[in-house]
DNA sequence: AGCAGTAGTTCAGTCACTGAACCAGACATG
DNA sequence: CATGTCTGGTTCAGTGACTGAACTACTGCT
């Protein structure tokens, strides 16, 4: 976002955090990471983000210590969130309850859950059955009621993020495997 | 921010939120608006956003339902935070407490308190004291720990968003009040 | 060597933002 | 009525950011 970088209020926090994520696609970028997505492909498929935004987003957000780049074993790239990003966490759910409030009729497009015991979360992110705050490697994704589906020609990457899983775990795209490579022959 | 108003996914509430205050300044606008501000003179001033940037992005925001327009007694206009724009006070707490966290070491650079008994806000924006999620126009913002005052050259509105008063408390700076503007002489 | 996959870079075209100047209506004053 | 001021804008040239498509570089496989 770069406001003039010397803020018109240097005490305002917001002003601050928009600097580090108020950028155009910098906040579906964190989102999909949340969702699992690590690889710079994976986020240029799914986003359908220009790929020179893409490298000039994931570099700032590297540099601010919202995600990690870092070599995976089989020698690609991946971008993880770090604690500082996780902990945007609250930011996400905060807009996209507001967006299920407002714009999706038929109720909340992605429901949340307490992976261990099964209890929904509400727009705090409590979870209704024990009652605690739920970390966030520990909240379970699923579609809710406002869920729509779309088309069958929905790709590896999102069918991933449609079907019931746990935050921050990992998207496994059909890609070589570098280990076992073998497995299909 | 006008992700290509066809959403590359749809089910995001999200990027739907995003496509209403995703765009530069936007928020900043709103939390002005919270912060008491409603006339298009005092958002220049505070904000020091072009005067071309602000209109068009009132007029959309007013066209989201977030703000309404109307003219007020004295001939002038001002613009108010709907119900709908209301419930984005989540959003910019969420936003907000995460930049006082990683980026204000000395503290919140502004606190909340719940007006009724002087209770301390948590970053879930519920009272200390009493324990309830405080409603909005209840809450009374003040500067915390981390405020750094500004040179002496505050102008009148940032000075009266800088005392502690309640949100939405209209700013009233110094203008010529049309009843009896002679005070001056 | 040839091929494919991944992570980028480059570049022309378009669009948005910036900052300063200008405009118009309302009201007041002389 | 002419003049000035306040307010809420609009206009416009200059600059910077985003877009989309093509291209590069490195890796590992066959």
């Amino acid at each position: 976002m770069t406001l003039p970088s010397t803020y018109a209020d240097r005490n305002c926090s917001l002003a601050r955090t928009l600097e580090v994520v108020g950028e155009r696609w910098t906040l579906l970028i964190i989102r999909d990471a949340f969702f699992g997505v690590r690889r710079f492909g994976d986020f240029v498929a799914q986003l359908k983000i220009p790929r020179a935004v893409l490298t000039s987003r994931l570099k700032s957000l590297v540099q601010e210590g919202v995600l990690v780049r870092e070599d995976d074993a089989s020698g690609g790239v991946e971008y993880r969130l770090t604690a500082k990003g996780e902990a945007l966490w609250p930011v996400l759910r905060a807009l996209m309850s507001w967006g299920d409030t407002f714009y999706s009729p038929a109720g909340a497009k992605r429901a949340f859950r307490h992976d261990e015991d099964g209890g929904l979360l509400d727009h705090e992110g409590r979870c209704q059955d024990c009652g605690s705050t739920v970390p966030v490697p520990q909240i379970r994704l699923e579609p809710g009621p406002g869920f729509e589906p779309e088309g069958p020609e929905g790709d590896a990457v999102s069918s991933a993020i449609n079907t019931p899983r746990r935050l921050l775990q990992p998207i496994t795209a059909p890609r070589p495997i570098p280990a076992g490579r073998g497995e299909l022959s």
